[in-house]
RNA sequence: CGCGGAGUGGAGCAGUUGGUAGCUCGUUGGGCUCAUAACCCAAAGGUCGCAGGUUCGAGUCCGGCCUCCGCAACCA
């Protein structure tokens, strides 16, 4: 396959929320490894990404904080486009859907469609909520299933017995957003009808492009095989792209419609003269990089559109990942449950190449992989720090020692020298594949294994040794040692940006050019070296573990928010409270119950005598703290006897949420036999 | 039976068109001491989710079953 350039898309952030690490490795790093490698080669390649900005979410968020929909993508946009920065996402442009450019864009792209009869007009009627002002998405509805009778049912789908339904298959709909009842209004779309596309669509992928990723593949397939429908283009909303035909008041274009068109306006907007090179030259090559939930998208909805267009080019490929988890749990924006990269980075400032190597190495290329905080320690600590870190510190530490820091000359070299280079030019080749192939997680072992040769080329030769007897074969050692110092530089490149730019800085290698990688004569005799540092440093346990409290905090907030107090109980008269006896007494003894987990046993002073009261509070407290602390107690409860003890009351406790209990001490001391009133 | 993906030594993953099961980490033993107790070598450890079928031969092909994840809402 030739071509002369490439554009390289990400998916769009939707801008409703910060950027996480699912984001960065699923597609922000893969994409950016694959535009840094291109570049080294010297192709030429335009890199484009931006913000999603339009769509429902948008509003919903925006009517719930009492701000405008500009306000919340304006808050996000910079967040995230910062955050992409600070990572070394290395993007030529990135955008944003609300800008001129997409605008008029977005507009011509629907305009075109339109004239040349691509779209089908159809009536339909739907949920409106009169109170919110606007057409009701099916999610948006909620009412009682027909089926099951669960009161919870959403207009597209009961999660109870997981029929799939229509909105107006619900007894008694209401919004979500308001709360309402919706009532059904008419209203008229455009459909793109992609069925008429199927068969093109059919044959291009299916036949075409047997080469895409299983799992991009296999998703296609089977959505040509179940038969495609018609899709609206365009919603009854008042914040996003207005639909640019007479008649079209109050609708704009459908989201999954205007994001793709995004990347055309991003470029365009990045290169007004010349954007079209960029996705109609016949030689330009497409790749959209995307997570998994954006397949159909990009792989049938998107083609269609470009190819309903006319004069576009198709993708090439679309390596989508896998999603990656967090500690075993899906990673989710509205619970919070994620690591975002702008926390991160105040956790860990200029750490940025530890996330990028570990989110490389656990990459969810083929199935969902799991983020772990220990893992993320292992990896720095076994990997960066001990293979890479340590064999770019031993090679310059020995040449200072040996040569006032020079990279000293190159004598003869031996068999095992050119074996050692020639294992180096191999590995050079694989990783070439695993890029070109997509293979990011391999292409990352790889380049790791170039470090391993460096380490196993010093134990070998141990010039440490040799610097006894015959300090010309150290000179050429420590020079070969150096240039493949040189080499990691290059070829970190793509992965670790910010280091590799550190490892060239200490051997004073100003360019960084692919073909150089393999060479061994990358820097001059007599190049003065920097003063070594450490390129990586080990994470302590703690740093981890507080990495996981965190998350364990979240955990916990969750679970708080969603806990509800229990319905009340039906009420009583007050005769029936003035009944109950409720006292406080001071604790003088308390032990545990023989042979029974749950019980202790307390002698508490009540200000009459002592009493004894069994209680069922063992596993939430230990005995002697209970000692000498007031509570309060039940004091008319009817005597019965726990594990042959009489208790003669019972202590008052609260349960939390979680089921810890917790006991209920007056707020400052009092006299015992206090009543509680 | 909605659709797709995944299920390989303790953990995380490779296994291209079927031909003796590999890699990284971890573990154990040894070596080295230039190096961030880092590095190098060696070993142990798997009936490739389950039970079938095709084949001289299957992790790799076919049909069945089980488990996990995702999509069909928002979300990479």
């Amino acid at each position: 396959m030739t071509f002369k350039r490439t554009t390289v898309t990400t998916a769009l952030p939707y801008a409703n929320g910060p950027v996480h690490i699912g984001h960065l490795a699923g597609v922000y790093v893969p994409a950016d490894i694959y535009v840094r490698y291109l570049r080294l080669k010297g192709e030429e390649v335009v890199f484009i990404g931006g913000s999603d900005e339009h769509g429902v979410p948008i509003t919903i968020k925006a009517r719930n904080e009492g701000v405008t929909p500009q306000d919340i993508v304006d808050r996000y946009h910079y967040i995230i486009k910062k955050s992409f920065e600070d990572f070394g996402i290395l993007f030529d442009v990135y955008s944003r859907t609300t800008s001129q450019t997409h605008k008029e864009v977005a507009s011509d792209f629907f305009k075109t469609l339109y004239e040349k009869g691509e779209f089908i007009e159809k009536t339909s009627e739907q949920y409106y909520d009169e109170e919110a002002k606007q057409f009701l998405a099916d999610r948006y509805i909620t009412g009682t299933c027909p089926h099951c009778k669960n009161e919870r049912a959403y207009g597209d789908q009961c999660e109870a017995c997981g029929t799939s339904l229509s909105p107006t298959d619900l007894i008694n709909p209401k919004s979500t957003i308001s709360g309402s009842i919706p009532v059904m209004k008419e209203t008229k779309h455009w459909y793109l009808p992609l069925d008429k596309h199927e068969p093109f669509l059919r044959q291009w992928i299916l036949e075409g492009h047997k080469e895409w990723k299983s799992n991009v593949y296999g998703q296609c397939k089977s959505w040509l095989d179940m038969g495609l429908q018609p899709r609206a283009v365009s919603r009854d909303l008042d914040w996003g792209i207005p639909v640019p035909v007479e008649g079209a008041e109050g609708k704009v274009l459908y989201v999954w419609f205007d994001a793709p068109i995004g990347y055309i306006s991003n470029t365009k907007e990045l290169l007004p003269d010349s954007w079209e090179t960029w996705w109609k030259d016949k030689d330009t090559r497409i790749v959209h990089f995307i997570g998994k939930d954006n397949i159909v998208f990009h792989c049938i909805v998107f083609p269609a559109m470009l190819k309903a267009h006319g004069g576009y080019q198709l993708p090439d490929n679309v390596p989508a990942n896998e999603f990656l988890n967090l500690e075993g749990d899906k990673i989710s924006t509205s619970r919070n449950w994620a690591v975002w990269l702008h926390e991160y980075l105040e956790d860990f400032p200029g750490k940025q190449d530890i996330l990028r190597y570990v989110l490389t190495a656990n990459a969810p290329e083929t199935k969902d992989n799991d983020f772990t905080w220990k893992d993320f320690q292992a990896r720095n600590n076994n990997e960066l720090v001990a293979i890479l870190g340590n064999f770019i510190n031993r090679a310059l530490v020995l040449t200072h020692k040996y040569f006032d820091g020079k990279v000293p000359a190159c004598g003869e070299m031996t068999d095992y020298d050119n074996r050692t280079i020639d294992e180096f030019v191999g590995i050079k080749k694989e990783l070439e594949k695993n890029l070109d192939n997509f293979h990011f997680r391999e292409a990352l072992k790889d380049a790791m294994n170039l470090a391993r040769i460096g380490n196993k080329y010093l134990a070998d030769t141990e010039p440490w040794k040799l610097a006894k007897t015959d300090m010309e074969r150290v000179a050429t050692v420590l020079n070969i040692s150096l240039q493949i110092v040189a080499n990691l530089g290059i070829a970190f490149e793509p992965f670790l940006p910010f280091s590799a730019k550190k490892i060239r800085d200490f051997v004073g290698l100003d360019d960084c050019i692919w073909m150089d990688l393999g060479k061994i004569t990358i820097l001059p005799k007599g190049q003065l070296l920097a003063t070594p540092e450490l390129l990586f440093e080990k994470i302590e346990d703690e740093t981890v573990a507080a990495q996981v409290q965190k998350l364990l905090d979240t955990k916990k907030a969750n679970e708080l928010k969603e806990a509800k107090a229990a319905p009340q109980k039906p009420n009583i008269s007050f005769d029936d409270f003035a009944k109950l006896d409720i006292r406080v007494g001071t604790v003088l003894e308390c032990v545990k119950v023989p042979k029974a987990d749950k019980l202790l046993q307390l002698t508490i002073d009540d200000g009459l005598s002592k009493r004894t009261i069994v209680s069922g509070i063992a596993q939430h407290f230990n005995p002697e703290d209970i000692i000498g602390k007031q509570v309060c107690f039940v004091a008319n409860l009817e005597p019965r006897k726990l594990k042959g003890i009489e208790s003669q009351g019972m202590i008052l406790s609260a349960e939390n949420f979680d089921g810890k209990l917790v006991l209920i001490h007056p707020g400052e001391n009092v006299k015992e036999g206090s009543e509680v009133k």
